[in-house]
RNA sequence: GCGGAAGUGGUGAAAUGGCAAACACACCAGCCUUAGGAGCUGGCGCCUGAAAAGGCUUGCGGGUUCAAGUCCCGCCUUCCGCACCA
């Protein structure tokens, strides 16, 4: 035996030890073809972007991953786990202005350098497919599926209103805007630009993106909920409310337009009908979910961006300006971020429409709470049943009119009614009915005289994939002056990014600013041309890479069809719960698109996905401002790679915030230590019975220590299909550590046989592994193992020896528990009742008491009911 | 406002409706020592008590149950997402 005294864990020593031979042998964790047989298992962690350095988000992701990936590769499945680069974004862009060094060096610096991040952590990566995206070899495969989108009507261009931060000079996402101002400058209002832009009809798959999450219950029920209301599909009716011809000049609307209503609402509902009047004049189509209420509709209210509204002001300057400043205070106020704390408020138009049901004549206002981009842009005001209609109304003095009747509390009818548990009242021959058949039948009536029809409408918009930058895909389309638009042919892919740019803060697109970029000849007819010089969001890189991993090196296609079929659905994607919306959207809608191309034959990406919780410090998010970073390379040099990702799992479970705490590191590193002293201890016990010794049945310790063993690892197992409570793994490995060590003294007597100190340590170095490989494969080499522990196979739990023979069953009186018995494991309830009521303490509790009922769960508790 | 998650010792946390606090961190006491950021042993929820012992305890208030941290109802707090979506 080695004298312990002399035993000192020292991480960097066998860590580079092992990192060495893993470099030695880069088809350790390379994936196998299809034709190997076993099965695969596809395990995906979000690739990084590299900013240059790994942060402890990173290192939990990638230890949870990691984990994963070696446990089955344990399990005898085929694995892929690759890794890639999430190369193109605006901070290389910043970083060139900032360093006057090109993007490209330095994304390509920083990619080195995190590599050796994750190769030091002991990572087991496939690099064998490493992806780039801000290589040509991979983005011509973005455009190459832009011309496919392009080709099957799924690309466009649209001018329209787009968030622009002046701190990136380019536009952003609505996503991309966070409270007001740029995500990535908190401190950045964003203004409103118009621009033409690129756009990918995402909302041609709506339906099916919403339909996909019902089957995708692999992944967190809260993901799936953030993608239901991102999609806001919303049931309703579009109706066409006719414009009244006659155009009157501007007087004082207000006092008017009640005037107005108060006549009008008397009126015999329904003797004038749409076909008496406007049937074939200009027409204000609403959207409505509640159309039922349509009698009740006192005004209409248009966007002030809407077009009728652009048409009444031109002749109405006083409109004019006050639609104007309503904008302008529209647009300040969503720069700073507090658009929905706005009053609402409105202006008379001083026209009027006519309802289509019963010609009803209603004021036509425009009102700074109606959205142009959500609907029509347009609304029937039904102030007694809506809240934002009611308050509107209240404010201007416009009629109010019930005309649902609560089906319950019919007294207790205030104002505004909302819900739909009702019938109609004031509403003509529509009286009586339910708000469900009202909607039905007016929908019909609607759709029979032309003015209207059943709709569906989405809150997802089409995806403005433009962007006025730099470092991204150059998106391959040209301008001919003679042809138009024209699609760059396939053969010209990939439009190279020129490499020679000067990066500016100026505005607009940089690369139209490099002539040699931007001057070409059109395929069509040979004219001068010039290029887009948009370039793509870097949403669209991450949108299909793990595709690319099946195939990486391939130079004919984005991937082989056969590799995709083989490998997809991913079996488990892990990842941020900051991507729930638009990588896993954006990623879902490329899948859809990519099958319909036949490229692929899954709907979904993944099977299962995994959103692990947030790493802090001191309660708060890391960052360079609060100076409260924790470098992955410091924990490393102090306490070693193994202790740094043991203590991400370990600290808490991997779907909850983790705060870090460099003590509770120091822990694992000791935990680590005495595991290394106790297997190098005793690991020529374990050798001296290598080869075919059996294990015969053992005495007491032996029993004691082999049931704690197969107990772990029965725990272990089961945790890493169902719960991933790595930590409980952790804390359960811990657990048989310390009694092993309790048992030191007679294990160091050679009181347990050789076999059984063999199969108790290599067993505690398998449940490992995962967790700590680079001590493993030291451990394991030291126990004499069989090749790399990477491939060794996981331990297989026996229930008989976990079994325990003798368990403790507490004793409750009237649920207070008063003493614990021991009996023979699955003792039945009358030999545990007996114990129970054998048992000193309890019988002096009970003694002259009745006794009510005795509740007994075998295996569980006995509860005694005394009176 | 709407939707979701969470609230347990000094701290991170654990607990198929069945002994609350496993496993750690920190702290306290002791041992060892070729003095280390080492190792080993023991203690450690709160209150009363010298002790023995007893009582209390999972954000708050109700309820279901023989039995509730766990299930149900209401409320409070924190975090996250959405937010004038017609």
């Amino acid at each position: 035996m080695a004298d312990e005294k002399e035993l000192r864990y020292e991480p960097a020593a066998i860590e580079e030890k092992w990192l060495e031979r893993w470099a030695a042998d880069p088809k350790l964790y390379a994936a196998e073809p299809a034709t190997c047989g076993k099965p695969k298992y596809y395990v995906l962690e979000m690739l990084p972007y590299p900013s240059g350095q790994l942060h402890m988000g990173h290192v939990r992701n990638y230890a949870i991953g990691d984990a994963l990936a070696r446990q089955m590769w344990m399990r005898g499945y085929n694995v892929l786990h690759p890794m890639g680069w999430d190369a193109f974004g605006l901070p290389a862009e910043n970083a060139a202005l900032k360093n006057n060094t090109p993007p490209r060096e330095w994304t390509l610096k920083n990619i080195a350098a995190m590599k050796r991040q994750f190769t030091r952590l002991g990572m087991a990566f496939d690099w064998a497919n490493e992806v780039t995206t801000c290589l040509p070899e991979y983005y011509r495969w973005n455009q190459w599926f832009f011309l496919r989108m392009f080709e099957k009507g799924l690309v466009y261009r649209k001018k329209s209103k787009v968030n622009w931060c002046p701190q990136c000079a380019t536009v952003l996402a609505n996503e991309q805007v966070v409270d007001g101002c740029c995500w990535r400058h908190d401190d950045t209002r964003v203004e409103q630009r118009d621009l033409e832009q690129w756009f990918l009809r995402i909302t041609h798959y709506a339906e099916e993106l919403l339909d996909g999450l019902e089957k995708l219950d692999g992944w967190p029920e809260k993901v799936r909920t953030m993608q239901r209301n991102w999609i806001g599909r919303s049931e309703g009716t579009e109706v066409d409310f006719f414009l009244e011809e006659s155009h009157q000049g501007p007087r004082d609307q207000e006092t008017k337009g009640r005037r107005d209503q108060e006549t009008q609402g008397r009126r015999d509902q329904g003797t004038k009908g749409p076909r008496d009047q406007g049937t074939e004049g200009p027409r204000i189509r609403v959207f409505t979910t509640r159309v039922d209420t349509i009698f009740g509709a006192t005004s209409v209210q248009l966007a002030p961006e809407h077009p009728l509204v652009r048409e009444f002001a031109a002749a109405n300057p006083e409109l004019k300006a006050q639609v104007e400043a309503m904008i302008a205070q529209q647009k300040a106020a969503k720069e700073a971020g507090d658009i929905g704390a706005i009053e609402k408020h409105g202006v008379a138009t001083g026209h009027f429409a006519l309802n289509p049901y019963n010609g009803e004549r209603v004021p036509i206002w425009v009102a700074n709470y109606i959205l142009m981009d959500y609907g029509t842009g347009a609304i029937m005001s039904v102030p007694a049943h809506d809240e934002r209609d009611f308050e509107f109304a209240t404010k201007y003095g416009i009629e109010i009119r019930q005309v649902i009747k609560p089906l319950q509390n019919e007294d207790a009818a205030k104002l505004p009614f909302c819900s739909e548990e009702g019938v109609l009242v004031n509403s003509g021959t529509y009286d009586g009915l339910t708000c469900a058949e009202a909607q039905n039948q007016l929908q019909k009536a609607a759709a029979r005289k032309g003015f209207g029809e059943a709709k569906v409408i989405y809150r997802l918009k089409d995806w403005g994939v433009s962007r006025q930058r730099y470092w991204g895909t150059p998106i391959p389309m040209m301008h001919c002056e003679r042809c138009g638009l024209v699609a760059v042919p396939d053969a010209q892919l990939p439009v190279l990014l020129p490499d020679q740019i000067e990066i500016t803060q100026q505005g607009g697109s940089p690369l139209g600013r490099v002539p040699e970029f931007v001057n070409t000849a059109c395929p069509q007819c040979g004219g001068a041309a010039r290029r887009e010089t948009d370039t793509m969001d870097t949403f669209v890189d991450s949108s299909w890479y793990f595709y690319r991993y099946t195939d990486a090196r391939n130079g004919e296609a984005p991937f082989d069809s056969a590799k995709a079929r083989y490998w997809f659905p991913i079996d488990q994607y892990i990842g941020g719960v900051e991507h729930a919306i638009l990588h896993l959207i954006y990623s879902r809608f490329w899948t859809k698109v990519m099958r319909d191309l036949g490229l692929v034959e899954n709907d979904e990406p993944a099977r299962r996905l995994f959103t692990q919780g947030m790493v802090l410090k001191d309660g708060a998010k890391m960052s360079k401002s609060k100076g409260n970073v924790v470098s992955p390379d410091e924990m490393i040099a102090r306490y070693g790679a193994d202790a740094a990702r043991m203590y991400a799992l370990f600290a808490a479970p991997p779907d909850r915030d983790l705060d870090w705490q460099e003590d509770g590191v120091a822990g694992v590193s000791r935990f680590l230590g005495r595991v290394y002293r106790l297997v190098v201890k005793y690991a020529p016990v374990a050798r001296m019975a290598a080869g075919s010794a059996t294990i015969s049945a053992g005495n007491p310790v032996e029993v004691q220590l082999r049931r704690k063993l197969h107990q772990t690892i029965a725990k272990i197992t089961q945790d890493f299909e169902g719960r991933w409570h790595f930590n409980t793994c952790v804390a359960a490995i811990m657990e048989l550590v310390n009694e092993l060590q309790g048992a030191d003294g007679r294990l160091a007597a050679g009181e347990v046989a050789a076999p059984v100190v063999r199969e108790l340590l290599q067993s505690l170095v398998l449940l490992l592994a995962p967790f700590a490989p680079l001590l493993a494969a030291e451990l394991w080499e030291q126990l004499g193992g069989e090749g790399a522990v990477l491939h060794a196979p996981w331990p297989q739990s026996d229930p008989a020896l976990a079994k325990e023979d003798e368990i403790e069953i507490p004793v409750q009186i009237n649920g207070k528990l008063v003493s614990v018995v021991r009996v023979a494991a699955g003792s039945d309830a009358k030999t545990i009742e007996a114990a129970a009521l054998a048992d000193a303490k309890v019988q002096a509790r009970t003694a002259g008491k009745n006794m009510a009922k005795v509740i007994v769960v075998p295996g569980r508790t006995v509860n005694l009911v005394v009176k």
